[in-house]
DNA sequence: CTCTGTTCATGGAGTTCA
DNA sequence: TGAACTCCATGAACAGAG
């Protein structure tokens, strides 16, 4: 019985053995206990556990065929029964739940990644603190007698703008920042348990650039413009064209570079190669702003007359 | 002694005596105390462990067979536990670490991480130029006029030492560094293969960082001092107590923290969540040093006079 | 050689959406 | 409805310890 080497077993290893024993289309595999296509897979799958009788509307001796097999269910069906196919490889309604109930567990724990309970008290506790101090500071900036072209709604010359109120706003909204991320920082049990001295160090070193990143977050790509509440700042606010602040443009660009990486750093919590990845190209724009805050401080050192402005942030700098 | 010619022995020789006990599939040995095929071990040492209940759509009653063996998981399990199979032969968890562990330090003696032909070129040509260029840099210093207290068996006064050759001599083995970075990255193809405008950038951005981690390495722990062949410098030797240098010694410490970092890369290559960790510490590494490096340009450009003994660093700080 | 675990291509389930 | 996916159990082949 299994093997007559006659022209049968020849003939059997034709070039296309696979085909659907239910419709004759291509077989992509067994499936159901019978070698069928996909259509007759789904089909199969939808069908079988109806319980509205299907009937056929001749004899029931329809032709199923690739072609034909949509024209009778009921045929389509009672063949592939003929051919072997079993409703029990369905998986029951309860195997089902248990299989969505794994995936979803599955996703739940690769979304937010997996924080322990002391982890995720110390992200409520640094949003806590972020939105008490610096979530909505930028919005403060028009208590600080900001020059009327500032305001979005303003509609006045655009070119003659006096310089003088414009620098006396920008040393007082830099003071604030950097009063508002001491606050945050105040907020902070871990922060604040570390000797008074090294908090003074480490806010020297970065408090800045807290305000930088912070600053990025107001940036709107399409306008180019910071928008801090009813007030807009151009980048040309920022940098007049005198000889030593030109370089504000690269600031801007690097900054953009930054805010975008971590939009895309916040966005993609599921590849962990990226992440990885990620997290480097963060640390090393760091270095970036790290250099930038180095020659940001030291132009404010050097415009005479800002310093005694910003007290706090000649503080900062020294 | 093996055979006794009985009926047995008949029944003994059938042609394959050794069936998977529990699917009746060709077994390949005893696993987990049965007779079973590689399939039933797999499924065996999977399955065995899980709590989700598994249950059979039938009344618990499935052939299981080499062809029907998949179609009931329940049923398969069943009769593995009946025929003898035992749980407590897989390794437990703690088991497991261990026998990883163990692993994984062979592997790491074996082989120092394995390069595809590509990376160990590169990495000859990286070990190459170093050789040729970095690595007896140091050694040279002696040839640029060291004063003669620098000199590691000199026996004078060590009070009074004159401030303008030491200045000299640090003009000029720093010009001497950098050049040699610079031969340094003229060996290297892809280095050559950026534009030159690219090449000058990255030059003046990295050379002093460069210099200073290759420094590094003459860093001797018990003596505190930099040995560079026959000279030897104190920290006192580059950071007079003058106003404005003093922070000196935060930039040996935080370079010693930094080669010593790099020591640990080097020689743990074996743990990878470290190996991670690593590599992220030393890019925050590289923040500070970008950080040292703008201070440092910084003094250069301020020292009076020193600027113009130093036309080359002159160019890469500017 | 035997018996552990590990790896990874594969098949056959369900799922999606035009 | 079904072509084109995702997902995961499967098991042959392999690696390593004893
Ligand atoms: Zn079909
Ligand atoms: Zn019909
Ligand atoms: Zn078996
Ligand atoms: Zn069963």
């Amino acid at each position: 019985m299994t093997a007559t080497p006659t022209s049968e077993a020849m003939a059997s290893e034709e070039d296309e053995p696979r085909n659907c024993v239910v419709c004759g289309d291509r077989a992509t595999g067994y499936h159901f206990h019978a070698l069928t296509c996909e259509g007759c897979k789904g089909f199969f799958r939808r069908t079988v556990n109806k319980k509205t009788g299907l009937t056929c509307p001749f004899a029931g001796s329809c032709n199923v065929s690739k072609a034909q097999r949509r024209h009778c269910p009921a045929c389509r069906l009672q063949k592939c029964l003929n051919a072997g196919m079993k409703k029990d490889m369905i998986l029951s309604s309860e195997a089902l739940a248990l299989r969505r109930a794994k995936q979803a567990q599955r996703r739940a724990q690769q979304a937010p990644t997996q924080l322990s309970k002391e982890q995720k008290e110390l992200v409520q506790i640094l949003l806590g603190a972020h939105n008490r101090h610096l979530g909505t500071m930028f919005e403060q900036f028009v208590q600080f007698r900001p020059p009327a072209h500032l305001f979005i709604h303003h509609q006045g010359l655009p070119t003659l703008v006096p310089v003088l109120p414009l620098l006396t706003h920008f040393a007082d909204i830099n003071t604030f920042m950097v009063q508002q991320v001491i606050k945050f920082t105040k907020d902070l049990p871990l922060f604040r348990s570390l000797p008074m001295e090294d908090q003074i160090s480490l806010l020297k070193g970065a408090a800045l650039e807290i305000c930088q990143i912070a600053l990025n977050t107001t940036f709107c790509l399409q306008t180019q413009n910071f928008l801090c509440g009813p007030l807009r700042y151009t980048i040309e606010d920022g940098a007049r064209d005198r000889p030593g602040i030109t370089r504000r443009e690269e600031i801007d660009q690097v900054q953009e570079e930054m805010a975008l990486t971590l939009h895309s750093y916040i966005k993609g919590q599921q590849p962990r190669p990226r992440d990885r990845f990620l997290y480097a190209k963060l640390l090393g724009l760091l270095a970036e702003l790290r250099s930038l805050n180095n020659a940001y401080g030291y132009q404010i050192q050097h415009i005479r007359g800002l310093s005694a402005m910003m007290p706090l942030l000649q503080e900062i700098c020294s």
